[in-house]
Order: C-alpha cells, then structure tokens, then sequence
DNA sequence: TAAAATCCTGACCAATCGGTCAAGATAAAC
DNA sequence: GTTTATCTTGACCGATTGGTCAGGATTTTA
C-alpha cells in the first residue's frame, strides 16, 4: 500500500530501489577512487551508503559488476564533453570550448577521473573494451577535424593525437593529481578564482602553442 | 669461504644480499606499479624474484617498508631531471631539456611513474612528507626561476605552478596512460620514431605557448 | 675444525574479504 | 484479508593474504 513520508509523498518499491542503487553507486565511485578495485571492500562502501553489506549485494550481486556501473556512469560524463568539439568549425571556439568542459569535469567529478585513471594505470582489465572501441572512435573523428584545420591553415601543422593526450592530461591532472596540487597550494584546495586562472591558462598556452590566438570566448 | 661462479668470481653473503634485494625491488616495482599497493601481493612480487615468500620477509620484514624502498627509489630518479633546470637561464633550453628529460624518464622507468600516480590517486598515504617537504622545496625554488624568465621579459608571464603542472602532466602521461595510448596506437606501444615525435611537439607547443622560440637544442 | 652469523624455506596462523543464506519485514496484487 | 513479490539483515563460510616460526643449509670468523 505505501507509507507516507512528512512531505506527503508515497514511498514504493520503486523508489526504494532507485533510492538505494543511488546512494550505493555513490558510495562506490568515492570508495573506488580513493581505494582502488582492489583496495575498495564491499563492507565500506555499504557503510558510507548505509546499508548493511547484504543489502549492497542484494542490489549488486559482486563487485564487479558495481564497478562497471560506476565506469559505465563515469565514461559518460566523460564522453558528454565531446560535444563540444563539434558545434563549429573554428579551432578557437572549439578548443577553448572542449578545455574548459574538460576542466570543469575535473573540478566537478573529480572522483570518476580517478577511477578511470586507475583503470587505465592498472591496464585497463574492466574497460579494456571501451578503449578499444567507443574511444577509439571518438579519437578518430576528432583527430580528422584537427587534421582538416591543419591543411585549411587554421591552425600549425601538429600531430593530432598527440595534441589530444596533451589537452588530456593537463586537464586530468587537476583531477587525478588534486591531491598533490593541494599539498603543495599550502594544504588547501584550488580557490574558484584560482581554478579559472588555471583553467584560462591551459587554453591560452596551448592555443598559442598551435599557433591560434586565443579569444575571449568561454 | 664462499664458492665460485663459471665467471670464477666469488659469491659472499654481501653479494647475495645485494642481489636478491636487488631482484626483490625490482619486481616490487612492477607489481605494485600493474595492482597498486592493496592489490599487490607479497607472494607474486616473491614469485617474480623468484624466491620464497618467507624469503622476501627475510629481507623485507613488511609490505609496507618494501613499499616505501620502491617509492623512495622512484623519487629519487623523478628528481634527477631537476638538474635540466638550474644549469643555464635561457628558458628554452632550460626547459627544453627538462620536458625532454621527462619524456625520458617516462620512457624508461614508466613503471615509477605509475606507482607515483597510484600514491597520488589515492591521497598519498606514504609519501605524504615527500609532497610537504621535498618536492615543495623543488617547486617553490623553480617557480622562483620561471618567474624570474617573466621579469626579465624571457618568457609570456604566466603562472608559474599552473605551468610546471602542465609540464608534468603532458609528460607523465606518456607513462601513467601508456595502456591507453598503445591501444590507441593499435595495439603497438609507441615506437622510437613516434616518441621523439611526441616529445619534440611537446617541447614545441609548451615553448611557443609561453612565447619563446623554440630552438634546435635538443 | 668448531662456533657464530647469516641465509633459506615449508608449514602454518590470524585476519580480512567477497559472497551466501535463511528467516523475517514490508509493500503490492488479488 | 490473504497471498505473492520484493526488500532487509545478522550470521556464516571458503578463499586469500600478510606475516611468523622452527629448523636446516651455507658462509664467515676464530
């Protein structure tokens, strides 16, 4: 029949589940982060989402398959950013637009750069898959757009991919490596002012790396 | 009195120590740097010694002291390529042969760099001094050079942390991502020819990004 | 050669972890 | 109201892991 909650609102099985799978599949992505596949224990992610161990594999029978949920979620939110690569055809815009996404995902899902970055350090053994594929894919359509600015002369003969894995890594690193960039900004995490610095800065130095002059587009 | 070897050459109790921690650290290296330090196991680093686990206590009482050999180790040589810096103050040799250096680094002790980015990652638990002290010192006395470059008009002024951040990052990542960029690449680990390629855009970008030329040096 | 120091290792142990299960509680369907 | 489906949980289990230990082997010292 469903009971009522001081808002008024009923309470199903559904919404239980959906509530439940919610909090347990937040709890993980900290928990794998911070700890690893490995490191992570079923016991403490069940304790952050506070539940009793039993309940998380009612929900999610092994680990493993938690796991690949909180990838699937992260490979997304990774893969939301590439939109920006497409709108238009001027490297400025798109570049600086496809930076700044990127590095407001390292502010804003700090914790799923991590395990994607984990993954990948430790060979990639559940996403092996999605490199080979998705990414793959989404790598080649970009690096055909940066190849055709390249010959309309919008932009300084570079090669592609590995200006991809630059504006990669520089814009992870704010995520994977927060840790070690707030030890040494004297124990406190970048400020807002201090981020968008950082960020303004990653766009000015590579756009004029390759030769474009950086607008004040954001 | 000790035996001999076909090379004819003695074997004491020393040598024997030198070598099985040596081989030990060694294969610490690697497995900590494919599992992280809870995936890890002490019995597969003995087995890749190829000795007892009992003898790998014998040498190293725990985990955690071989764990912080290897960290050590690797730090020491993650700071050998400070010297690139302090030689001369032109910037772009300067800087030329620090990111250089690092893309060495990463091509050849890409196994450190992955048990670095593992602590990283997962907030530092043992090498938490090196972030305060060490590594502190180093980025504090560089900053103050590169600021230097930006008095004197060497170099486009910007901010110095946010740029050895970006150096770091863009090298690393040849190490910490190797997985992803061999598959990316085919399959095929990036072969002598493509590295120098990535290195020498590496250096170009970052160069003409903060406004110097970028010379032939090498 | 005898004694001392160091090295080696199979067998073992306590602790932890992923996952199970049975029995009860709650909501949904009839 | 009764039955059925879903959700909850403490107790439990087999497997793995870091680390121990006793006793033997080898080298060094005297």
């Amino acid at each position: 029949m469903g009971t009522k909650l001081e808002t008024g609102k009923k309470i199903g099985k559904a919404d239980i589940r959906h509530e439940n799978e919610k909090s347990i599949l937040e709890a993980a992505e900290s928990v794998f982060a911070e700890y690893g596949f490995k490191g992570a224990t079923t016991s403490l992610i069940a304790k952050r989402a506070k539940i009793p161990k039993a309940n998380l594999h009612y929900y999610f029978p092994t680990k493993e398959k938690l796991y690949r949920q909180v990838v699937d979620n992260i490979f997304n939110i990774w893969l939301e950013a590439a939109n920006s690569f497409d709108d238009c055809n001027d490297p400025a815009d798109a570049l600086t637009r496809y930076i700044s996404k990127k590095m407001d995902i390292s502010r804003d899902h700090p914790m799923g750069s991590k395990v994607w970055a984990n993954e990948v350090l430790h060979k990639a053994p559940v996403i092996h898959d999605y490199l080979e594929t998705t990414l793959r894919e989404w790598t080649d359509t970009r690096t055909a757009v940066i190849q055709r600015w390249i010959d309309q002369g919008k932009i300084a003969p570079v090669n592609p991919e590995y200006l991809l894995y630059m504006i990669w890594a520089t814009t992870q690193h704010y995520a994977d490596y927060n840790h070690q960039i707030e030890t040494l900004n004297g124990g406190k995490p970048l400020n807002a002012r201090q981020f968008e610095d950082a960020k303004e800065q990653v766009v000015r130095i590579i756009l004029t790396g390759i030769g474009i002059e950086p607008g004040k587009a954001q």
